[in-house]
DNA sequence: CGCGTGATTGAAACCCTTCAAGTTTAGTGG
DNA sequence: CCACTAAACTTGAAGGGTTTCAATCACGCG
């Protein structure tokens, strides 16, 4: 129960080990089914999720029914709508399980307390959404400077592992081009004999 | 001296007025002409700049020499390079003045001094990292939705401000756009007499 | 086995870019 | 203050990359 988050609080955010199984025990895991939704839109978000096992996204819906897909969160990721836990606003976006996943449960307030045992978590949970800011930065560098190709083939390069997990059309989705069109950059590629 | 930034943290902030001072005297102010540089590529940025008056802009240049620009910062913004204040690494980016402008430079350890102060302080700096992911991601999900027209609507709607200081070739480099491109964008928009 | 989902492929349409030229605006120096 | 120049913006025509729509193929699951 639980060991894969036990295991990251102890490796990479530095928790002291005679904190652990306080924080451990301050959260609830959760199993979820593919496609089951662990956030649906217009719900305020109450946790921030970690993922233990599996693979979910975020993503939105658009007026057109265009699904479009914000983030990937396989094992040791965090995923949540920020907006909605931090600012306690009706969820614009939709969380699923792209595959069945083991995930964890962090209250709103979890943050508060780990900091309250270790002052250091607070340390840690910067580092967080400092990484999380460069992420979306670059996202944001590549989607206004680059074309199909070269989103592509930067999606391989950063999650490698994601390429092969993920379906081809949620790619697309997430690079913001369509299935048809990824599927003839693909074949390009192949052609081109690329290789990873 | 520092009158905006002065009022900044004790309004936003909300900084205590007895520490007030001394947050205030630990930071400098430098006056930035127009099209002169805050950061250049390759440095490792030291600061965090908050803007007091005029306009800037942080930006990449590509491979090709295209301008990129991921965000502006007028007025009571904050802008910096992340990356490169948080990560201790060389800077992927520029910051220059589109304006003239009279910029408040905040230490690396600005908010860890400021936390010293008063602890609340990094509860702000906690919600000014949320508003930038938020912030960042409405951008990525613009940018892969919407077609040129409804990404600059979306612009002006936001930063109706912005969109009369800002030259326009500078607009549509932010919107991921040519600038003939936004040229045409505009003119449609005039032809359907569209009022903001 | 058949159904549904995902991937592929083709042709036409469309949006945006590119390149080139012209017009307007803004800044500078005489 | 006007004249000059560079930069910014506009406009047109051609071209390219992506989308759209439709049909086909591949595959996993009940």
């Amino acid at each position: 129960m639980k060991e894969a988050f036990y295991q990251y609080l102890s490796e990479k955010a530095m928790v002291h080990p005679e904190h652990l199984s306080a924080l451990v025990d301050a959260v609830t895991e959760r199993e979820f089914k593919k496609s089951e939704m662990l956030l649906r839109l217009g719900q305020v978000c109450e946790h921030t999720f970690f993922i233990e096992q599996g693979l979910t996204r975020l993503y939105s819906i658009s007026e057109e029914g265009v699904e479009h897909i914000l983030q990937f969160a396989p094992e040791n990721w965090f995923i949540s709508e920020r907006s909605s836990v931090y600012f306690h606003q009706a969820s614009m976006l939709f969380i699923d399980a792209i595959e069945d996943s083991k995930v964890v449960l962090l209250d709103r307030d979890f943050i508060e307390m780990a900091t309250a045992l270790s002052p250091e978590f607070r340390t840690y949970n910067e580092y967080i959404l400092q990484n999380h800011i460069r992420h979306l930065q670059n996202r944001i560098h590549l989607l206004i400077g680059s074309d199909a190709r070269n989103r592509y083939l930067d999606f391989i390069r950063l999650y490698p592992d994601l390429s092969l997990r993920v379906p081809q059309w949620m790619i697309a989705s997430y690079l913001g081009i369509t299935p048809e069109s990824l599927s003839r950059v693909r074949k390009e590629l192949a052609r081109q004999n690329y290789q990873p």
